[in-house]
DNA sequence: AGCCCTATTGGACAACCGCGCAATAGGCAT
DNA sequence: ATGCCTATTGCGCGGTTGTCCAATAGGGCT
């Protein structure tokens, strides 16, 4: 296996074993593990831990972005494009929580007090994620479909919303469901952006239409 | 020193260093150097350390909230109680960010996880902040100061979007300023709760009126 | 075939963790 | 003063972590 190839395979192994058991859960020797080959290489490749752990980090929670970018661009007006996004996160939801790579993002926000990397990573991305909100209210705001006195802050409010209903999926279960935390979150976009209660509601499937 | 006085001072001292390194970050060497007695001490009071941090994240948490629900209980209406519920917030916001025990929040979602009874103590002091806010909104919407189809709905979604923004905050600092998560979190429980622009965000003295 | 280069191994290492235990010390009742 | 009781000590155990390194294996070039 050639040095590039094996560079994707470890941070491939990194984000697996992630997924399962969250940042501050892997180490080396998982990794090792998930790769069927000794923890010895992990070190011949990538300098530190910490640096695997950010890489492999910012591959996972940046594919899952472009995932859902994708599936936005196929939207054909903003609202569409909204009701897609929350549609991926309903997906994400109801999938095998096993695969649901919200844990991550609970990792990524708590260490970034004690880790730069994972902060600037972690940053970086949910800037992406409310850029990418604040766009599509803007031209949906100009194309006169939704109402919004500041886009910018209407996006923070939306993504904002939607982490805090899926933390508490996440870390505590039950206590609010995730489809609980799907639909309030739509009512609540709904509710920033003056759309009619179940605007953003009706099923759309990705890529058809 | 009295066995009473002994586990106070131990949970007193695990307080202090949660605080500093965070829950994850604390360790029984710590504890018992903040005491300045032998780690040995701390396992004579507590059975295990997973015990002794919950029940100090528990004790951090619930001073926090005995101290918002006393402030809010000044309040002569519900509208003026979420004011002030605000304002302990904003009063957070503002304090010396070392002082601001938000971090130890994110700490306990991302060790709910992996901490039993982390999760729990974690999950039951989120239910109370939830139940606070849901009966002054019940009371609210029956005195007909504001409109809410389920309370209970819009308590959590005003208590996880204000959740979302100070993780925004604490988490990466100023890609959103404390000032603004207050001001937008307070604007989204008008618009939330079908408030008048502005009316959660007069000032109220607590205490005063 | 022979050689060299490097990917890869597997374990050693020090530092850390929670935890438990035998020894001790110090106060209080007698 | 004596003796008991328990709070407290200090260290050791087993296990984990990230990191490092000498040894090896295997493939490509001469």
């Amino acid at each position: 296996m050639s040095p590039e190839e094996r560079r994707v395979a470890i941070v491939a192994a990194a984000r697996a074993v992630m997924a399962r058991r969250g940042i501050a859960g892997t180490t080396v020797r998982d990794v090792a593990a998930e790769l069927g080959t000794s923890s010895g290489l992990i070190h011949h490749y990538y300098a530190s831990m910490d640096d695997l752990l950010a890489e492999a980090f910012e591959q996972e929670a940046r594919a899952d972005l472009a995932e859902v970018l994708a599936a936005i661009a196929t939207g054909r007006n903003a609202t569409e494009k909204l009701a897609i996004f929350f549609s991926t996160y309903d997906r994400g939801v109801r999938e095998d929580s096993a695969d649901f790579g919200m844990q991550i993002w609970l990792d990524a926000w708590a260490e970034a007090a004690r880790r730069p990397a994972v902060r600037r990573t972690s940053r970086r991305l949910n800037e992406e994620w409310q850029g990418a909100l604040s766009a599509i209210i803007s031209d949906g705001v100009a194309a006169g479909e939704m109402t919004s006195a500041d886009p910018n802050a209407s996006a923070w409010r939306i993504l904002s919303l939607l982490d805090g209903l899926m933390l508490q999926v996440v870390a505590h279960g039950d206590v609010v469901t995730g489809e609980q935390a799907e639909s309030w979150s739509r009512m609540g976009a709904e509710l920033e952006l003056g759309l009619r209660p179940g605007a953003l509601s009706r099923a759309v499937s990705v890529g058809g239409g």
